[in-house]
DNA sequence: ACATCATTGTACCGTTCGGTACAATTCCCA
DNA sequence: TGGGAATTGTACCGAACGGTACAATGATGT
């Protein structure tokens, strides 16, 4: 191949906000076209698999943003504490404050959960799993750190359907306060 | 008009079913005829406006439902406690632990938001006014009844998209349980 | 039995869907 | 400056979409 694609991560960032806007069945390529500014010829050439592999892409694309955005900050042996207050900081600014939804979240409750079940699966236990480990280094138990954990990460996730419902970002703002209190951090 | 429709309730029910399993765009009229067993004569008679009445008389049976069978136990003046633990009880039959999606929360946060926001918002804002209300008659003040009641049914709404993802009941009952000792219930 | 209205099946409408084919263009490197 | 690959626009495909029209059928009260 003479060159990487122009600007892969740009292109995928659009694509995941069409899909976050609009659901996996509501995002047509007509809609994805318009967004990109990219006709049916282009979007065929770089994601032959059509819609299903842009949105597989998306998840991917996701998935290492959240690796290693969200979920290294856990992995900070020296000061779990702190690295858990950089995961939620880091929550609260990709999703906007609750402005924006968790595609992940969403896929997994409207039909394409079926299409992507074992990626959403994993993208959450893996997000559940580190946060219990960093609870775990703070001093917690192991049952306590993983009821914690799942806890944590389901308000998060249930702030931002709230927060859609309501529109009003306050409610995800206090999502994250009330489990920062609840998780010890400062 | 000579007789009520047959079985306006059953029919609601199959369609609320049909929504909740595909999402607003994803329940097509095929689908739906198909779930139903009815043509699309039979369903554009009973609701003239197409889709978009379907899922609006879906919503309000929907609220209609949880009003009697949700809201009413927080209303118990007498046992307030009582009440709210019934509350929770009659979530997790309707959403049979988590097998089943809320309905109300897909919809916030798909295409299908704009159409009703309306309803969503005042299906959930009543919800956490309801639960509040019963929280304040439990001798907690105004600030913290507010909260608790957000961070429930929040709880709730995040609990059922890991159940989901998970494809675990457990998540669910589990998130149902922490509330329950958060909200000093029995 | 009849008139009446509720209910249903079927054929059809225009539009949009996801996807394909392919020629034209653009870009890069030799 | 040319050759070849990367990229793009356009026309097109069959299927499915939501919705309409309407004649046939079913039930009901008189």
């Amino acid at each position: 191949m003479r060159r990487i694609a122009p600007d892969r991560d740009g292109l995928l960032a659009i694509l995941a906000e069409v899909f976050r806007e609009h659901g996996y069945e509501g995002a047509s390529l007509a809609l994805i076209g318009q967004a990109t500014g990219l006709g049916k010829g282009s979007l065929y050439h770089f994601f032959p698999g059509g819609k299903e592999e842009m949105a597989a892409a998306v998840i991917a694309h996701i998935d290492h943003w959240f690796e290693t955005n969200v979920f290294a900050p856990l992995q900070d042996v020296q000061e779990p504490r702190a690295g858990i207050s950089r995961m939620l900081q880091a929550t609260d600014h990709y999703f906007r404050s609750g402005r924006r939804v968790c595609l992940v979240g969403a896929f997994a409750l409207d039909d394409a959960r079926d299409l992507f079940a074992k990626e959403i699966k994993t993208y959450f236990s893996r997000w559940v799993a580190h946060l219990a480990e960093a609870l775990k280094r703070t001093g917690r138990g192991e049952a306590q750190a993983a009821d914690l954990a799942e806890e944590t990460v389901a308000a998060i996730q249930g702030a931002l359907t709230l927060a859609r419902a309501f529109d009003d970002t306050a409610v995800f703002s206090r999502a994250l306060q009330r489990e920062r209190a609840r998780l010890a951090i400062g």
